[in-house]
DNA sequence: CAGGTGGATATTCTGCTGCT
DNA sequence: AGCAGCAGAATATCCACCTG
């Protein structure tokens, strides 16, 4: 019984509260340190959209139109085609700090180029299977049911600026224009990129707020078809960001056992040769071996507890009706 | 013209244990 | 999923420029 009714719980973190969350959205902007707003999740939520090949395909080519000025970069970049997995690949080198070496680089690159080739080989396949069945993993997302777009940055904020005020003047290519953009960008004072941050900040809360939209209102479906084929594509799994998280509109509930290992673990004491993963362990256990003793009448407690809790729940749903 | 890019750095998540 | 704990991994954010 308590299964089902957790399951039930554990289904709902879809169901938002879209006014928590634009407080909690807003919250943010005090302090210097904005505590994560997560604004890049959504933009890593667009990979999601977005066509693996189109990324790792277009850079090449790009590169070449590299000005000589940017020869340092562009030798940097000669590897333009990296995508979020080697860049997750060198931000985990970081936090292992003095790892860092730099000749494995093009290690990955021919990895990645060979993985291409094989890529476009691919096709052949689909002769072979005529008619593959619709999953989720192969499910095509609507584009109206893709989760918002991140906000930018406050840079890519100026740029859109520069080039609407700019429209009329009849600047050269794009390429040019954002250029100038850059340029201007560096003329401005810290007042004035302070608004374009400051600017960003709103995105950021709209976003957010757009964003619980979404997880309150997608299909399902749609959500399980996007996590599937972003693990699918060795994507990280999606995050939601804190400020939407929190707006969850109830706490989880606990089972039994949770509420007294909860409990218990405040009385255990660690051994202090242990460490890490060994300490959480080693409370587990000991939590476990302990209520392996404990009669029925002692678990009652526990359980009696995890009801109420649902009973709770169930009446404020029931209030919320 | 919206957003991708890389490197540095800040922040958050995962793994692992047993049980419900 | 949730309970505790924390090392290490993963991800977000930032800038400045670039891209299709």
């Amino acid at each position: 019984m308590f299964s089902r009714l957790f399951q039930r719980v554990a289904l709902r973190p879809l169901s938002l509260n879209v006014s928590s969350v634009a407080r909690t959205a807003v919250q943010p902007l005090s302090g210097a340190m904005p505590p994560m707003v997560h604004t890049r999740s959504l933009m890593a939520t667009a990979y999601l959209a977005m066509p693996a090949a189109k990324s790792t395909v277009k850079k090449p080519a790009a590169k070449k139109t590299a000005t000589t000025t940017k020869k340092a970069a562009a030798t940097k970049k000669t590897t333009a085609s990296k995508t979020t997995a080697t860049k997750r690949k060198t931000a985990a080198k970081k936090t292992t700090t003095a790892k860092k070496a730099k000749g494995v680089k093009p290690k990955k690159r021919v990895s990645r180029i060979a993985a291409k080739a094989k890529a476009v080989k691919k096709p052949k396949k689909k002769a072979a299977k005529p008619k593959p069945k619709p999953t989720l993993l192969k499910m095509k997302i609507p584009k109206d049911q893709e989760p918002p777009k991140g906000p930018g940055t406050a840079y890519i904020i100026f740029v859109t600026e520069y080039f609407n005020t700019h429209k009329a003047e009849g600047l050269a290519n794009a390429r040019n224009r954002v250029s100038e953009a850059a340029k201007a960008w560096q003329q401005l004072s810290d007042e004035d990129r302070q608004k374009y941050e400051d600017l960003r900040r709103e995105k950021v809360q709209l976003h957010n707020i757009a964003l619980t939209k979404y997880m309150e209102t997608v299909d399902p479906k749609i959500y399980r078809a996007l996590t599937l084929q972003r693990r699918a594509k060795g994507k990280p799994s999606f995050r939601i960001p804190e400020a939407v998280k929190s707006a969850i509109d109830s706490p989880p509930i606990r089972n039994p056992y949770a509420r007294f290992v909860g409990e218990y673990a405040k009385t255990i004491e660690t051994p202090a040769d242990l460490s890490g993963l060994a300490i959480g362990r080693y409370r587990f256990e000991e939590a476990a071996k302990k209520w392996k003793t404990m009669s029925d009448s002692e678990k009652q407690i526990y359980k009696d507890a995890t009801e109420a809790e649902i009973r709770e729940y169930e009446a404020k749903k029931e209030a919320a009706v």
